[in-house]
DNA sequence: GGACCCTGCTTAAACGTTTAATCAGGATAG
DNA sequence: CTATCCTGATTAAACGTTTAAGCAGGGTCC
């Protein structure tokens, strides 16, 4: 019937030591006038009887869950073990627990699993929208990761600058003809790091962007990118935005024989679990997720805590505003100076630490 | 103060219709006993007030949160996606939310996340547990999602067929010496799948393991495998027990210079992300995620239902015993006849479709 | 026509907290 | 000596449900 509960609650302590039960509440949580004595003995009680606290019973007194919801646009993203560890994790160590609800990346869905989230009475929710959506005035405090080109309450990588380091990069290494390589011109991140690239890159750089689901738009899901050709054509890097198409590009690259980086050069971005283990390891732009989670809970505790008194028309706005978090450039070896005969030495194992 | 709730709750819809609290929780739930025509008034003003129940309250009345628990070894895992999709879906059609918890690769997080959980009432929980962990009796329905061979309530895939499927394509493509890689032997899923490898290989392959973490022991994190002069002393085939370990095994042959699939075949397991679109895309086993979860979460919500009246001793054990759920064999591009100067005509696009 | 059952509703308690209001008593102030 | 304040506790209500128990009235059975 009910959850195994160790059967022991305030009454029990209060009635084990012959005072109220408010008194037991008020000792454990300091808020109230207890004597210093009391508290210890309510303490110790509170101890030995294993007393754990019904989180429910205290939410529906106080109308906070401790629970925070985290909304994914498709948990199958690659990049979601990343920020769902740094969430629950930033999330703990704030007294919050994590609810997750996945939009499947229908944007229909997205307010579906909000308003599941909100009928279980969430606290607050972190956000990582779907390409392109604007997040609605939802009930409770928002805290959006996305990217700081997008408005509202957003907390987030600063792509844009990302994109200018790993520019500077390539740029240093003496390519003067690169490909950028996005999925699809619909997301603000792409954008902002290819933007970012342009910037770092330079005038005296030519580029061209490739936008992979245009080309499957004509030749099919999963057909090859023509990248051969383009090296031909005198391209000598390759930057993806993300991993997955710069793996996609060592390997189509590799497979025609092209070898990186003696003969051009690939990178990618988030510094996701392949990168340090596949030959070449990946050139990459590493985001600090765990301080971006930690600005996004941060926010939420904050605007939960100020939330007490305030009109339901205020709430919803996280103080903060915008924060960007730098981000870190991995150098490996996908990466050199163009059609550079120097073999690279023997590839020398990368510091394989992935867990930040 | 509290959450923006709605500020309509049954004494409100209550009072609209003049009659007691009780009766509209009846009409509601359809459990005491209303005449059809109050039910349908009942449900008519509950839309209009735009009813939303408090989950809270409900919880601490019944004792049950509707909440499960998703306890996972490493969220960074690659695989951890398709996990917490399918069983995050399967709870949300079962009315479940699901509250996630990272125990960070170490035993000791493990079960300190267990208790976390707990604490905040979970009325069961799904775990993947950490290699080589035993899940200890907790006060709860507990699935746990690993490898048949695993004591315990377990519903998974079934790694060891898997593993012979893998086994019995290569066989019959010819290949006469393979290579089996896996990362660590204190994994029962690798350990499985390394089984039914050579089961499906048969007798008369010639077969020889690598373990990744011993190489790394003693080379360094990240390190060369050698799969080169593995590939001169004759293997044909490298079948790695995961698409990771996979990928590097493919990208470290191509950059040696060595074709696949044409010179090797290189095959993985559990079809993560990047499978379909690296080149030549990887043909691996993919398991059936959604079913499993299905199974799980099937599982759990029936321990719960009848945990009613039951002894907390006897709650934990999950009725259904042991599931095993078949996995499926995803042929890709890089699997083919050994040393065949066939060229694959021209690497036709593989149908993406990812999201199973 | 009385005993009995069924229907449709109400009353009241309970879940385990938090918290505002109250209170007894001692110390302090005037 | 009384008015006031502070301290350390208690009482009681409240959060929004669920559910066991009760009850009034109409029908049925014999």
């Amino acid at each position: 019937m009910k959850t195994v509960r160790t059967g022991s609650n305030m009454s029990a302590i209060a009635a084990a030591l012959g005072v109220s039960a408010a008194t037991v509440s008020n000792a454990l949580s300091g808020k109230g006038r207890v004597s210093p004595e009391l508290v210890e003995k309510v303490r110790a009680k509170a101890a030995e009887l294993g007393y754990v606290p019904s989180l429910t019973a205290r939410a529906l007194r106080t109308g906070r869950t401790g629970v925070l919801g985290l909304v994914l646009p498709d948990i199958a993203n690659p990049l979601f073990p990343q920020i769902a560890q740094a969430i629950e994790n930033a999330a703990a160590n704030a007294g919050f627990g994590v609810l997750i609800a996945d939009s499947r990346g229908d944007i229909g869905q997205q307010t579906e699993a909000i308003n599941r989230l909100l009928e279980r009475g969430v606290d607050g929710m972190v956000i990582v929208p779907r390409r392109g959506t604007r997040i609605a005035d939802v009930g409770c405090p928002v805290a959006v990761i996305d990217t700081p080109s997008t408005p509202g309450n957003t907390v987030s990588a600063d792509h844009w600058d990302g994109g200018a380091q790993m520019g500077r990069h390539l740029a240093a290494l003496g390519h003067r003809k690169v490909l950028l390589i996005g999925t699809g011109s619909s997301s603000n991140v792409q954008n902002d790091r290819i933007g970012g690239l342009k910037a770092g890159l330079g005038a005296d750089v030519e580029c061209e962007t490739l936008w992979i689901e245009k080309v499957e738009a004509l030749s099919g899901k999963g057909c090859p990118l023509g990248l051969a050709a383009k090296a031909k054509a005198g391209f000598t890097a390759f930057a993806a935005v993300s991993d997955l198409s710069a793996l996609r590009a060592l390997t189509e690259l590799q497979r025609a024989g092209i070898r990186v980086p003696e003969k051009v050069s690939v990178t990618g971005f988030d510094d996701l679990v392949w990168s340090p283990v596949v030959t070449p390891a990946l050139t990459t732009m590493r985001m600090d997720m765990a301080k971006i989670a930690d600005l996004a809970v941060a926010a939420l505790t904050g605007a939960i805590e100020a939330a007490g008194g305030i009109e339901p028309g205020m709430a919803g706005k996280v103080a903060s505003g915008r924060d960007r978090v730098p981000m870190q450039l991995v150098v490996r070896q996908s990466s050199g100076v163009p059609n550079s005969h120097a073999q690279t030495s023997t590839i020398k194992p990368t510091a394989g630490e992935l867990t930040r």
